[in-house]
DNA sequence: TCTGGGGTCCTAGGACCC
DNA sequence: TCTGGGGTCCTAGGACCC
């Protein structure tokens, strides 16, 4: 029996997901095949590229960047706004197609799968054949292309192998082609060697991902300390982490955080855009059947500053209204007044289940009359939207009262975390 | 109207304890 | 009462990923 590892990654995924809809919808334009972005609303400021077409990347136009720097490179650029609930049903049809060949899926991402497949006799199809019918029936039932990359022995080698060509590529990369295949490429391209470490690397003379596979480990100690274990080991194929079928298991924690449309000068506005996430929050938290044990706020200033503070509670808890109340009293400890602010987010981490937290929590009315009225609003809200019930506070307010993950944008999809 | 939003992991430094 | 040295927990911030 043969065990192989594949990484299926969709191409241009909210590019390509957008296109197979508006062709589906009977546009005869197919928006992959010009220079053309998904981008965020840049009234709302929310202008960047989220994902780009083919042409586009060839007029030099990377994910992140602001759409007006994207159009001075490509002045006809075209920009569609981005479609999150059609992204949420892509990214769930795209991973039970992949579980169709294989029980055992990890979802990685919004647009990437980790597949374990066991080739048990001759006969079963050998994992080249697989990966070019899960590629061609993606494509042909669904609309859009997907690397299968990476077939190989272990996660790394099939992450880095899913990037190699694109779109609607099979690759693979095992252990006896890594010199071939993966040591040439600029060490920039090695999963998790970003700009900075990138630039560290360079600076020390070392350039490919080659070059860091047989680099003096002790030198590379000395500036990555545990760090250089790691990519070193990436960069030498080296990588046993399981395939995890459940997220359940391994969320550590989960966060809302948006870019309010205009700047906030008060601590009463701050306070009431911490609300709208807490409510994202915590309806997060108990669909997932968690309980919190630290809240943490984040702030971005119009200078792009970032602060954050976090406090441990007692006991865990998954209360929008005592998320919000933690939330305030951190904002309120953390900010100085100024400069105004662009950006809030609220995150929740130690997270536990449920059942074990209620035990302590069992005595406590008030905790249990919050539950009630939360569970309350999550079922209407799950019934008939966002916007079926609100906090009074939030009339006239100009503020959407749930944001985050998408929601409180221009449309109330479901939300963007595999959550 | 330049610069989103969702995550994980690591580290330095301080508090605190023995 | 010239000042060690572990260990643990907590926090803020930074690096990376998609």
């Amino acid at each position: 029996m043969s065990r192989y590892i594949f990484h299926i990654d969709v191409n241009s995924a909210y590019l390509s997901w957008s296109a197979a809809h508006r062709l589906q919808q009977g546009e005869s334009l197919d928006i992959r095949t010009v220079p053309c972005v998904v981008g965020g609303n840049e009234k709302s400021r929310h202008g960047i590229v989220l994902a780009k077409s083919i042409p586009a990347k060839h007029f030099g136009i990377h994910t992140g960047e602001p759409l007006m720097a994207a159009r001075r490179k490509c002045p006809n650029l075209m920009s569609v706004p981005p479609d999150y609930s059609l992204y949420m049903k892509a990214s769930y049809a795209t991973v039970e197609m992949i579980k169709r060949y294989s029980p055992k899926v990890q979802q990685f991402s919004v647009d990437e799968c980790f597949m374990d497949y066991y080739q048990h006799t001759e006969n079963d199809m050998d994992p080249v054949t697989i990966g070019h019918r899960l590629k061609d029936q993606i494509k042909d039932e669904l609309g859009f292309t997907v690397n299968v990359g990476g077939i190989s022995t272990n996660k790394i080698l099939a992450k880095m192998a899913s990037d190699f060509t694109k779109p609607d590529r099979v690759h693979t990369l095992f252990p006896h082609e890594l010199k071939d295949k993966l040591w040439p490429l600029p060490v920039s391209d090695l999963f998790m060697v970003g700009r900075r470490t990138s630039k560290k690397l360079y600076d020390l003379g070392i350039a490919t991902i080659g070059e860091l596979a047989t680099a003096d480990t002790d030198l590379l100690y000395e500036h990555f300390k545990s760090f250089a274990y790691l990519i070193q080991g990436y960069a030498n194929g080296v990588d046993d982490s399981p395939i995890r079928a459940s997220n359940h298991e391994i969320v550590k924690g989960m966060g809302n955080s948006t870019t309010v449309k205009f700047d906030v000068k008060d601590k009463a506005t701050a306070h009431q855009v911490l609300l709208s996430l807490s409510e994202s929050v915590g309806m997060r938290l108990r669909a997932g059947n968690f309980c919190a044990g630290l809240v943490a706020i984040s702030i971005t200033s119009t200078e792009f500053g970032h602060k954050s503070h976090q406090r441990k509670l007692d006991v865990a808890m998954n209360s929008t209204t005592y998320v919000h109340q933690i939330a305030k009293e951190l904002f309120d400890e953390l900010w100085d007044n100024s400069p105004p602010i662009r950006k809030l987010g609220v995150r929740v981490s130690d997270l536990h289940t449920n059942d074990y937290v209620q035990l302590s929590l069992f005595e406590s009315h008030d905790f249990e009359r919050e539950k009630d009225i939360d569970m309350a609003v999550d079922h209407i809200r799950g019934r008939y939207g966002m916007d079926a019930i609100q906090r009074a506070s939030f009339l006239h307010s100009g503020l959407r009262p749930v944001t985050g993950g998408g929601i409180g944008e221009d449309d109330y999809p479901v939300m963007t975390s595999i959550l």
